[in-house]
DNA sequence: CATGGTTGCGGAGACACTCTCCGTTTTATG
DNA sequence: CATAAAACGGAGAGTGTCTCCGCAACCATG
């Protein structure tokens, strides 16, 4: 028999999601995991009970985001032209690091480490680009020899938080000169 | 009038540049300087003294890397024709990454910290892959709307240290992606 | 409601890292 | 040597990480 999980758990857990993000954005992925509960009002404890270690809060915080996204690429699959999928997929990924304060260094915690390769978000990411760039490459616009994850590596690289304040549109420039150098020799 | 600098002090200056390179190889960008003080040695004040923060330790155990890199740049402007010279330079830039267990993190730091941007490596770098982009922009392989840092980011993206094991080949093909993206459109 | 078993809370505290201050030691020079 | 300048070293204050466990809050049941 399963007991009815308890109210103030799941309020807390939620608070300390809402005040992670906001610490994470203002102060970068190292921000102070005490200082965070404190504001929240609950003790240490608490907050590492409910996320064991810095990675799975990140990750906690990100994973809707991050499963939006991975939703979106399925929906352009279905509707755009192959390559105009993975392009508005690309400049999503850049507009979603922008608008939602995705910090880069996360991201690049959760696309980086391969111990993390069978984790859910990672996993849903990981399947959205492969769909997208399979997608170009059987319609002839992309090659076949490139591993897809490195698209978004490299988007990462450019969209670091210190970077220039336009770094928005070199990353969306990026996207272009990526598909287009990633089109079949010949 | 003029003292002759300490033996000790360059000696110290030395071993710490040394014990700290290695130790940035093997625990990352964020390894303990109080650690590093401790196998050389020395008090913590005195790597503190030597280089005041973390961010200076960093780049002066990288800098002759840099500008060794940065000098490569200049030779092979002077000698290749200018899209060759870019790739290979590229190419360099990956391989020195790997060979040298220069750590992508702090690489990072240097190249994404706008604060840092009138820094010695910094501009050095900066200078020699503007060079090497302008040539190729001139001679009408690339286009002349970007931003030359960007390719460099966009390496390091790929260069995660935790990322998969043929990370190397996949920023070499990376290479080629970016330069055949760049070219100029029509 | 009252009660009891269970779940979750909180914060004290051990440990690690950062960085500073200043008394002591080492060095270069006359 | 004697002396002043330069550098050393490590104690220690401040902060962050993470754990442990006595205690409080909560959910089910009669």
């Amino acid at each position: 028999m399963q007991r009815k999980p308890r109210a103030d758990a799941q309020r807390n857990r939620e608070r300390i999601l809402e005040v992670a993000k906001e610490a994470f954005a203002r102060h970068g992925a190292n921000a102070s995991l005490d200082e965070i509960a404190r504001q929240v009002g609950v003790g240490p404890g608490t907050l590492y009970r409910h996320f064991p270690t810095r990675a799975e809060l990140l990750q906690a915080v990100y994973r809707a985001e991050l499963e939006k996204l991975a939703a979106a690429g399925q929906k352009f699959s279905q509707t755009m032209a192959p390559t105009d999928a993975l392009r508005a997929w690309l400049f999503l990924f850049v507009d979603t690091i922008a608008a939602k304060q995705l910090i880069a260094p996360a991201l690049n915690t959760l696309l980086g480490d391969p111990k993390k390769v069978f984790e859910a978000s990672y996993a849903k990411m990981h399947q959205a680009i492969r769909a997208l760039v399979k997608r170009s490459v059987e319609s002839g616009d992309i090659r076949g020899d490139l591993d897809p994850m490195d698209l978004l590596r490299a988007l990462i690289g450019v969209s670091n938080v210190a970077s220039a304040p336009d770094w928005q549109a070199s990353a969306r420039r990026l996207v272009d000169i990526l598909i287009i150098g990633s089109r079949p020799v010949g």
